[in-house]
Parts: C-alpha cells; structure tokens; sequence
DNA sequence: GCGAAATAGGACTAAAATAGTACTCTATTG
DNA sequence: CAATAGAGTACTATTTTAGTCCTATTTCGC
C-alpha cells in the first residue's frame, strides 16, 4: 500500500548523510560516495532539494551543499512534497476538486479527510526523528550471525532503507 | 505525495455503490452504468475484490455482487491492501528487509514505523465512514451555481473523487 | 587572469508499472 | 438447454519513473 517513489527514498538517505555532516558542505560526488548511489541521480536530487530550499548550494571550488536548517526543522513531509511534488492519495483530494465523475461520485470529502491526517502524521516526524531511530532495524543476519554487506557490485537488486 | 493507483480510487467508488445497494445483488455492468466506470474495469475490479473477501459473487443468472459483510467492518486499510497489495512506503519497510545499501543506511527503522502509522490511520476508518461523509465535498458550480455535469463523453479527464 | 572544481538547468532515453481490453471457460437460473 | 453472469488469463498501449548526459555558470586557488 502507498508506495513512495525510490527518489524520495534516496532523497531521505541523502538528506540523512547531509545531516550527519553538520554545518560542513558535502559535494555531490562526495554523498554519491557516502551513500553508494549514482552520482547523476545523487546529483539530479540535490538539485530538486535545492530548488525547494531544503537545501542550500554554494558553488564554484570547494562548494557543495548542506542543510537550510536544523535537522529537527525539516518534516517528512517537506521531504515528500520536493520530490514527489503536491500529488494527493487520490487525483482530486486536492484543491480543485473537478472531476467527471463527481456527479455519481459517492466517496467525497473522506478521502481529503484521509489525506490531512496523513499529512499530519508526516508533519510531526523530523529528519532529525529519522536519524534516531537508526539501527532501530535489526542488522542483517545470515544464520543468526550479523554480517556486513559487500554491495559494491550488486547494484541490481533493490534499495530501500 | 503519496499517489493510490486509479483502480483502488475506482474500487472504493464501486465499494461505495455496492454498500447503498444493501444486501442485493448488482452485476458488474450494473455498477459500471452507476458509477460511469468502464465495465470490463469494473469487473476486474470486483474479481479482485471477491478474491480479497471483500464482495461475494453469485454466478449464474441473476447473479452478481455483494458485501461480505457490513460497511462499517470494511476498513479502507482493507480496500487498498486488496487492490494494491501488501507494499509498503520503501521498499524495504517490509518484513524481509534486506537490501544492499543495508550498511550505508541512515535512515532505517523509521519509515516502517511511519509505514504503522499511516496504517493505523487507514484501520480506523471503514466503508460506512466514507459514505457518510457524502458531499462533504462542495457540489461543483459554475459561478456559484451548483451544476450537474453531462460526464457521458468526456473519459478523457481524470476521475479521482 | 586561468584552469580546475563544483553546481544549475535542461533534454533525452530506457525501463517498468498501470490501465484498460478481449477472449474463453464455468456455473446457475428458468 | 439457452441465456446470463462471474472466473480466469493473456495481451497491449499508455503513462510514469529512473537514470544519464550535455552545456552553462560560478568560485577558488595559483
């Protein structure tokens, strides 16, 4: 159910990376290397955050980027909404609710209703949340016993978190 | 953010119709003239549904579909785990959650917690509910005219609810 | 000033998921 | 036994998403 895209995904492990480094500006290439995702795409994400301000840019030599606030400022929602965009659960929760079918459309307002609640929830967790709760995920294991995974060439199978 | 597919949209619609039928029986096409969704969907839908416990059907002449049980038993949590299947927000919140970028993630546990969250959210809320909020949503008007729509021909646009 | 390092912005391609359709089979009613 | 209605499956077209590449612009260090 309810399927985030993988660039939101990516978006907060980079954004989780940037938020362990401080005040310190990260380049692209750098977090590409930290987080064992594509540079372009790396690059390409940090581009949307910057437009929507959840980042800043410096640029030239030496520039990168780094947080705009404090971890604890930036909501999972802010996150969704820069990547996703303003998309809603159902194509006309949002504000102009036209639709062809509204006439026998008997499922109406609940479904906006829905939508805030969740927003709501999304609202009150922080990137600085998100980082606590690390290792909160049991380690990988093989036959009980904790492994470190060498992922360097296994790029087909999926990420996740 | 957080886009549901057209299909589960489509499904609690037809949910909705089937539950202001009470306990008789409507056929697929019925449903399909009643709600203005292509028949062949509708009943692509109504499989899957029956295939969830959601509906019965009866074959045969005379047949068609009813709820399996009352409104207010169906949780949306239900509808959408029936049309979209058991995913989850990353793709790794779910119970097998290994993936190869498992050692460079920061954000871990957190999305599956969300993930409960959310969930929770959608458990609470039932079929009946939905109904009843019923034009919650402002009727559509043309220059603060409450209009009925002719949706006969026009499939093009979007249909959401 | 000049070159290297970095972001900005856009265009483009390829792959995957979704939506929708069609066809054949089986069950039930009258 | 014929008509009606669901069951199951396979297929196709469309849309969305992911990912890449190229060119321009900005800044630092020498």
């Amino acid at each position: 159910m309810l399927r985030l895209s993988k660039l939101t995904d990516y978006g907060t492990v980079v954004l989780a990376r940037l938020a362990a480094g401080g005040n310190q500006v990260s380049s692209a290439s750098g977090l590409a290397a930290a987080t064992g995702i594509a540079p372009p795409t790396v690059s390409k994400l940090l581009k949307l955050l910057s437009k929507s301000g959840l980042v800043v840019s410096t640029r030239g030599a030496n520039g990168g980027y780094r947080l705009s606030r404090d971890a604890a400022e930036i909501s999972a929602a802010a996150i969704i909404d820069a990547l996703e965009g303003p998309v809603s659960l159902t194509e006309c929760s949002g504000e102009d609710s036209c639709c062809d079918y509204q006439s026998t459309c008997a499922v109406g307002g609940a479904w906006q209703r829905i939508n805030t609640a969740i927003r709501g929830a999304l609202d009150d967790i922080s990137l600085a949340d998100l980082l606590k709760n690390t290792r909160l995920n049991p380690a990988f294991r093989f036959a009980g016993v904790p492994v470190a995974i060498d992922r360097a060439r296994t790029q087909k199978k999926s990420r996740g978190n």
